[in-house]
RNA sequence: GGGCUGGUAGCUCAGUUGGUUAGAGCUGCGGACUUUUAAUCCGUAGGUCCCGGGUUCGAGUCCCGGCCGGCCCA
């Protein structure tokens, strides 16, 4: 029945006498909701759709008799369901040959007029049940949703990783640099934050001998919302003991591809489409690149003379001190070497630049202008029409509160992340291990905020204590399940992949 | 937070320099029709023009303020 049903998606046509010779007279019960109602007097037609798909139930007179009566009072958006042969109709369609029909629930609103449907974006969102019904298209990101969390865990399950729970209710701030939302418990009279990641939980529990661990969950950002942010989000983060951030960077290509591949299979005509508008593909090795490598590549592309000089000297840190020195002597001049020099938004650079306390955070931000906005247009596939993934690797230290120093280069962090269709969706790093090394970096946390800085993260005494018990050496990623679905099925706004995402009170 | 843009019937939209009683399609309701696919045809109902002020003989339209969206940027 169901392999039926799905055919009904398709253009195919069915002969009448072909249907009913397969179906041999079996008689076929469906319910579903009405969303299609077309009457030429003696015979009605009803599109039914169900979770499985759709199809027709044909209606005669001659066959209901005194019920055919019944029709009148039927609406569109009624729930019914409907007895009958399988036949197919003359211009071919599928149907139901329909001997009983019986109303199951009335639907008292009328659905959005089948021309346009329902457009206003904001009453898609607040009625999101009536989006559903109207644009099938939405329920499809959806179901992939489902399917790209389940492959997440299939994948991770499969490789040895433990599922597990850790705690919405924070006392302190941890594990990821954002502002919090904050709430408060009544007995024991403690205010307490909702997470914003779960990473030093799921670390304590390496610790504790889950060697592989995850948790699939919901962080909460005290932040704008936009097309890219809802203050409530899922998260995925993986921790593996005995792995680098190398051995992550492997995994998470064949974790991608994956996930991907289990929406093909599962959802082969959506997927189809979703790949069509891609302007990215997984199909081909990730770029893994160096910060300061990129940073170097792309202040050559500048053609500015003065950072060519520098960074032909040496690499990154170069060009931090030319700017550290001269960036405003010279900004109107550089910023017109170029097409690729113009297209730097100089005015926020500079006062990025500006607010930075030290040349990790200094070559950080010339990644971010410099580098990161043009990911899409430097690193393309091999025959050049769609970007690659990439990697971002080998943060300075001072960026990265949580990540292990690099052997060779103490001043780097072994982290990457990755970028796909130039959009954040992940980050990673061997974990820091160390925990002399972990209370310094908490401690430099603490004094930004005294500082003033919003953004930080507070001493976790017992987290420093966990890892005084030894931690593995381990590496972990984080990423955000939403970007996920937004980039596999070509969505560009968060809110697509968000039943319900936050709203303004109406 | 800044720029642009929008709010008119249940839904999707039109509405001229400011001028009669604010329109269309779909939906709804009534009717015709035994193979429709956005069925077709006839009839009919449906409005706090986002809210509050102002200008004017007259405001959906112009001005000011507010509310709520969307897109882009930070």
């Amino acid at each position: 029945m169901r392999a039926l049903v799905e055919h009904t998606r398709t253009d195919a046509k069915y002969a009448e006498e072909t249907v009913k010779k397969v179906a041999e007279g079996a008689i076929f019960h469906v319910h579903g909701r009405v969303i299609a109602l077309r009457s030429t007097g003696g015979l009605t037609f009803i599109r039914l759709r169900d979770r499985t798909g759709e199809i027709q139930l044909l209606i005669s007179e001659a066959v209901m008799g005194a019920e055919y009566t019944n029709l009148e009072a039927l609406d569109i958006g009624d729930i019914i369901d409907a007895e009958g042969l399988l036949t197919a109709s003359k211009r071919g369609e599928l149907s139901i040959e329909t001997t009983r029909l019986g109303l199951v629930t009335k639907a008292y609103r009328p659905l959005p007029e089948k021309w346009h449907g329902l457009t206003d974006v904001e009453t898609r969102y607040r009625q999101r049940y009536v989006d559903l019904i109207a644009n099938p298209e939405v329920s499809d990101v959806f179901r992939a949703r489902s399917l790209m969390v389940k492959g997440l865990r299939t994948i991770l399950d499969g490789d040895g990783f433990l599922e597990v729970e850790t705690p919405l209710l924070h006392s302190i701030i941890g594990g990821a640099v954002a502002r919090p939302f904050h709430t408060h418990h009544n007995t024991l009279d403690m205010d307490l934050f909702l997470r914003i990641a779960p990473e030093l939980y799921l670390k304590r529990l390496v610790v504790g001998g889950f060697e592989r661990v995850y948790e699939i969950g919901r962080c909460f950002r005290n932040e704008g919302i936009s097309t890219r942010h809802n203050p409530e989000f899922t998260m995925l983060e993986f921790y593996r003991a005995y792995a680098t951030y190398e051995d992550l960077m492997d995994f998470i290509e064949v974790l991608l591809r994956g996930v991907d591949s289990m929406v093909q299979q599962a959802m082969p005509h959506a997927h189809t489409k979703w790949v069509a508008s891609r302007s990215f593909t997984l199909e081909e090795p990730f770029v893994r690149l160096p910060m300061a490598d990129g940073v170097a590549r792309a202040a050559k592309a500048t053609q500015i003379p003065d950072w060519i000089a520098c960074v032909d000297k040496g690499s990154g840190p170069g060009l931090v001190a030319l700017l550290k020195d001269h960036f405003l002597d010279n900004i109107k001049e550089w910023s017109k070497a170029s097409p690729r020099a113009k297209a730097i938004d100089w005015g926020n650079f500079r006062k990025g630049f500006e607010k930075c306390d030290n040349d990790g955070e200094r070559l950080f931000c010339c990644y971010e202008y410099l580098v990161e906005p043009l990911l899409v247009q430097d690193y393309r596939s091999a025959d050049g029409t769609k970007s690659l993934p990439v990697f971002v690797k080998d943060y300075p230290f001072e960026t990265s509160p949580l990540a292990r120093r690099n052997d060779a280069r103490p001043d780097l962090v072994d982290r990457f992340e990755i970028f796909v269709d130039g959009r954040e969706l992940g980050n990673g790093f061997s974990e820091l291990n160390d925990p002399e090394d972990q209370a310094a970096r908490f401690r430099e946390q603490v004094d930004k905020k005294a500082r003033g800085v919003e953004e930080t993260m507070d001493y976790d005494a017992d987290y420093i204590r966990a890892l005084e018990h030894g931690m593995p050496p381990a590496a972990g990623f984080g990423m955000g399940v939403e970007r996920l679905v937004m980039l596999l099925t070509s969505t560009p706004s968060i809110r697509d992949v968000i039943l319900f995402p936050l709203l303004r009170p109406s």
